[in-house]
DNA sequence: TAGATTGTTAATCGATTAACAATC
DNA sequence: TAGATTGTTAATCGATTAACAATC
């Protein structure tokens, strides 16, 4: 049980509670690290060692109890809250986004949404109205909202990262094709579809 | 100049090309590693060391020449080329992808659509009409298409993958929220938002 | 030339794997 | 109990970083 755990290891424990939200679903309620290991193309120690960096979450000779390690890793990664979510871009991509319901589903609600584009200023998707981009800070900050997704073209990303910034936006999901930069204290992700092709051409 | 490339190098390549052809369309014409680096938050010395495995594309002194670097990455990413992409689910993510011109921008083409919905059958992106998905393999063979983007509910994209894998697929790219498994000389990466979005909250 | 930066080597750092005592 | 599997330690493996000769 380490004070300091891998950002690698971090980066894993997700894909580990969307299988087992999975298997849960199909009615599972033992797996080993095996099992588990076998099912995401990873090796049992590798799971054993990532759980170990939290705590003891198994049973020798059995395995672990699916319902409770979900519970765990949800705790571990503040996904046993509703998170709520800034959209900034309602193009296609923010579009899919608002309509997806796997993101409620699984913790994170958008619950506001920006656009420069005075058309689709005062639309609704759901419960959510799009806003004006110049209300970004007042909105966010008024919610106290943590999380933002960028749908914007790329030539708007960086700005509008930096406006989400300076309302105190603590993460980044960017879905701009583009490298954006965001200050030490925020974390940025960024989701590509045209990187993750390149890194499969690369072996065809 | 290895033979055996590490995968997290290969996975940084196309990184580095987006970021490089982004500074071309800006009009710069040399950059140095260390340059690069801060752009985009990572060492010189990493960007040198990867590169390396591939040759000598930059000058002493000086650094790389911009437009040359992006030929040579293409080249190894075998970006240099257009390639023909099969898309299974004209969902809100699907549409969101065949309208998405930065795919084809970046050599990446959808060439065939197919949807379970016999509504969505026949209609028409742009050049490309929706398939039943009962002919895809039928089209992937008989196009020879080696990559492949599932955008399906999460109960039909193991039934999908499997079925693209049949047909002689590559690589897939899976938009679906699960995990899927493919054989070993199928290339496989996943997109999903929610997971990116956990390895943010666990910090949060 | 002087200054700058590459490509590469060696050292360091960190992550993965193997192995096994503990124990269910 | 016998068999199975965990959690953890130590060993291995691999990636990153630092440093610098080469050279533009």
């Amino acid at each position: 049980m380490d004070t300091r755990v891998p950002n690698i290891v971090v980066g894993r424990l997700p894909i580990y509670l969307r299988s087992l939200e999975h298997l849960a679903e199909q009615g599972h309620g033992i797996i080993s690290s095996h099992q588990l290991a076998a099912l995401l193309g990873t090796s049992a120690a590798q799971i054993r060692k990532d759980l170990s960096h939290f705590g003891e979450f198994g049973k020798q000779g059995t395995g672990y109890h699916i319902p409770y390690l979900i519970v765990q890793l949800k705790r571990i990664l503040k996904a046993d809250q509703e998170w709520e979510v800034a959209l900034v871009g309602v193009g296609d991509i923010g579009h899919a986004l608002l309509r997806n319901r796997d993101l409620p589903r699984r913790g994170f609600r958008i619950v506001a949404a920006f656009d420069s584009d005075r058309d689709k200023v005062g639309t609704r998707f759901g419960q959510v109205t799009v806003h004006e981009l110049e209300q970004l800070a007042q909105v966010i900050q008024g919610q106290g909202i943590q999380l933002a997704i960028v749908a914007v073209p790329p030539a708007a990303a960086q700005t509008v990262t930096d406006a989400l910034v300076a309302a105190g936006i603590r993460g980044v999901l960017n879905y701009s094709p583009i490298a954006v930069s965001v200050p030490d204290h925020v974390r940025l992700q960024q989701i590509d579809p045209v990187t993750h092709l390149q890194h499969m051409t690369y072996y065809g």
